[in-house]
DNA sequence: ATAGGGTTACAG
DNA sequence: CTGTAACCCTAT
């Protein structure tokens, strides 16, 4: 951590748009699931799939959906004994683990803990029995099957069946499989509620009509949102009454962790205002922004965070966000406590000049669960992204300015709220600054603009923490978890990508051969290509082309590649699998390259999107003599994005790769994370007790002799 | 389960 | 081809 301590975050506004996108496919996925249209259940995780790749805000609440997401996506395949999501086990059994990190993250009661696996696992036995897998059935059941009495009939059962090797019996006519995903599912929604995705929020609020509000969509809902926000919802600017207006903040700030409520805006602004009145433009500037703490996001992840953090959250914050919320939606109201969350430091600049009206009153619309807002406040408190808002009021308007709120309470607050002005614009743009350890000041340049200062405050380093995340976009979001992460979801992708590819399109020679090497790869290619080969073209058809190697221009390529893989994945449904897995090509996925920016190196925040992530990756690994820490860090991430096998990831959530059969190794890098939570685990059981600490952290992927090896090789590079 | 030496996959 | 991090294998 120590490392990264000096890193900021920012966000690009793909990030924060990506997010938005990610949310409401998950959304849209969940409708899916519940309406058992598991084909659209499908499209929905690739998209998902596919835009965690890209640089997302990795906000804390992303890890919870991803994990729902991997969960479902293996639970609806969980019929499909030959499809693996990880290496060996079966779609239910990673379902399992899932369920375990799941519950590690979030408080899920024991016994209903115990229901869903042990329903998980009875199902996982039936299937194998109905497909005639005796021997997996019997394994299972000796591995995962409860002693429990209440479950010992059933053992019983399934043990004579497997002996006799019957597949057929009447509870396995019984239970349907249909019902069990929808009582997973319910688990899940039980679990975690989905709010309305902030772009559904919009398109209603627009004044769409056919948008309905419930939370939950129905399917016939989902499709008219669909189209609909394919109609209008281009324009970012929408008119919005006051009321509207603060409803949109009230999303916003929760999503953004911005802790002051609107009515104080409101009135810092009249305060602000009367101070300064000068000039008259009936508009309002509403900025806010956090500023991230300069603290390192290096050393956890937001697994870690939403484990740690939320548990200490606890009471108190909620206590808080409650506040915040009646505060916001809160008619009347007093303010209060803003304070408290200083932590965040949000920064919230507005000016206006527009000029405040009477009360009104509305309440404003937050519409997110109070449990929910926790887990994003922290997450936001994290990152630092600045929304802007901007309010062109054609008649006058109200405007408070924002004052940081850490600082002083404010007294209570009158709220103004005037929904005269019927026709406020709220344009909604994300600053994107970069902050980094560089330095700058953070707040110069909005400053200037608005005349408010900025309140930096400082986090403490508590909220440092909260940021941390290396990768929060990245891990988590993609990868979604942090953990793993590292590994690269790219690459994963790409690895299965590319079975699907090559059976669609082998004719390009990126297929073909990008099992073997890539866009980075292309030297390697040539070098490696036979050994690798020889793994892969036993499997697969293609015949290895050579590989020209490709023209570097990675991102493009990666791109194309990308893209492709899209497509295909939609038809890859139909094949259960080609074989070919194969390796990576390195580009670095985007996920990695947020993390990237943010935790790690932080090359070029403000190119952060717009350079694509893959310009960076190509290169990898620095050497790993070099000393300096910056080098290093560097050198690690672009490890991470560069190879990799098999996932176990948040990225790998959704899709199973069919094949069994891998073959050789292939490495995959180290992360900082990784080395970080190592560093911290050996400081904390000592060297040699490789296993408390693989499990004391969200290692995925990652055994206890591959700590104990990674170790040695720290060790060898000074790196501890 | 861990330590330590050998092997493999890659970068350069 | 060389160097090396990551990984494998095996004795303990």
């Amino acid at each position: 951590m120590s490392e990264s301590a000096s890193k900021v975050r920012s966000l690009s506004d793909e990030q924060i748009i990506n997010r938005w996108g990610f949310d409401y496919y998950v959304f849209k996925a969940l409708s899916a699931f519940r309406d058992a249209d598991y084909t659209a259940f499908t499209h929905f995780t690739s998209i998902i799939e596919n835009l965690v790749v890209r640089p997302v805000d990795g906000h804390s609440d992303m890890i919870v959906k991803l994990r729902c997401m991997q969960f479902l996506s293996r639970i609806n395949n969980g019929d499909k004994l030959d499809l693996t999501f990880e290496e060996p086990k079966t779609p239910l059994e990673s379902a399992l683990s899932v369920l375990e990190s799941i519950c590690r993250d979030m408080s899920v009661p024991l016994r209903e803990q115990e229901r869903v696996k042990q329903a998980i696992i009875e199902t996982l036995v039936m299937v194998c029995l109905r497909g005639g897998e005796f021997a997996r059935a019997e394994e299972v059941l000796l591995r995962h099957f409860s002693d429990a009495a209440d479950s010992a009939g059933k053992k019983k059962l399934f043990e004579s069946l497997i002996r006799r090797r019957r597949s057929s019996h009447s509870v396995l006519q019984l239970s349907s499989y249909a019902d069990f995903k929808q009582d997973m599912l319910d688990f899940i929604e039980r679990l975690y509620r989905v709010p309305e995705p902030f772009l559904l929020q919009m398109l209603k609020r627009s004044g769409h009509p056919g948008v309905s509000s419930e939370p939950v969509t129905s399917s016939s809902q989902d499709r008219q949102k669909t189209s609909a926000a394919a109609e209008d919802h281009g324009s970012v600017s929408a008119r919005l009454s006051l009321r509207s207006l603060r409803q949109v903040y009230g999303v916003l700030s929760e999503r953004y962790g911005v802790s002051v409520s609107f009515t104080q805006l409101q009135q810092e602004l009249e305060q602000e205002e009367e101070e300064q009145e000068e000039e008259e433009c009936p508009e309002l500037h509403l900025a806010l922004s956090e500023t991230q703490p300069e603290t390192a996001y290096a050393g956890m992840t937001i697994s870690r965070l939403v484990q740690e953090d939320d548990s200490q959250l606890s009471a108190e914050e909620e206590a808080q966000n409650e506040e915040e919320t009646q505060i916001s939606e809160g008619s009347s109201a007093q303010i209060c406590t803003p304070a408290r969350h200083t932590q965040k430091h949000n920064r919230i600049l507005l000016s206006s000049d527009v000029e405040s009206e009477g009360p009104a009153a509305s309440p404003p619309a937050s519409r997110r669960s109070s449990r929910h807002k926790q887990q994003q406040k922290k997450s936001d408190l994290s990152e630092s992204e600045c929304v802007l808002m901007e309010v062109q009021c054609s008649s006058a308007q109200v405007c408070s300015p924002a004052r940081p709120s850490s600082s002083s309470s404010s007294p209570a607050v009158r709220r103004s709220d005037r929904d005269t002005q019927r026709q406020s614009r709220i344009l909604l743009s994300s600053d994107v600054e970069s902050e980094d350890h560089a330095a700058s000041p953070p707040a110069s340049r909005r400053s200037s603009r608005h005349k408010q200062q900025q309140k930096k405050s400082d986090l403490s380093e508590s909220e440092c923490v909260l940021m941390e995340v290396q990768c929060s976009s990245a891990q988590v979001c993609s990868p979604a978890r942090p953990s793993s992460s590292s590994s690269s979801p790219a690459v994963r992708r790409s690895d299965r990508d590319t079975q699907r590819q090559s059976r669609i399109l082998l004719s390009s020679d990126v297929e073909s051969e990008d099992h073997a090497a890539s866009p980075p790869a292309s030297r390697r290619s040539s070098r490696h290509k036979q050994q690798q080969k020889k793994s892969d073209l036993s499997a697969g058809e293609s015949a290895p082309v050579s590989t020209p190697a490709r023209p570097s221009s990675p991102a493009s390529v990666t791109r194309s590649d990308r893209d492709t893989q899209n497509q295909s994945s939609e038809m890859e449904v139909e094949d259960g699998g080609s074989s070919v897995q194969h390796s990576t090509p390195a580009r670095p996925s985007a996920t990695d390259a947020p993390r990237q920016n943010r935790s790690v190196t932080v090359s070029s925040e403000s190119e952060d999107h717009s350079s694509s992530p893959a310009a960076q990756t190509p290169r990898r690994r620095s050497s790993p003599s070099s000393g300096g820490a910056h080098r290093r860090r560097r050198a690690r991430w672009q490890d991470v994005s560069g190879t990799h096998e098999n996932w176990s990831d948040e990225e790998s959530l959704f899709s199973a790769t069919s094949d069994r059969s891998s073959k050789k190794y292939s490495r995959k890098m180290w992360t900082v994370q990784e080395s970080e939570w190592l560093k911290e685990g050996v400081q904390r059981f000592g060297v040699g007790h490789w296993e408390k600490i693989r499990s004391a952290f969200p290692f995925t992927g990652r055994t206890a002799v591959n700590l104990k090896d990674r170790w040695r090789t720290m060790l060898k590079l000074r790196l501890v």
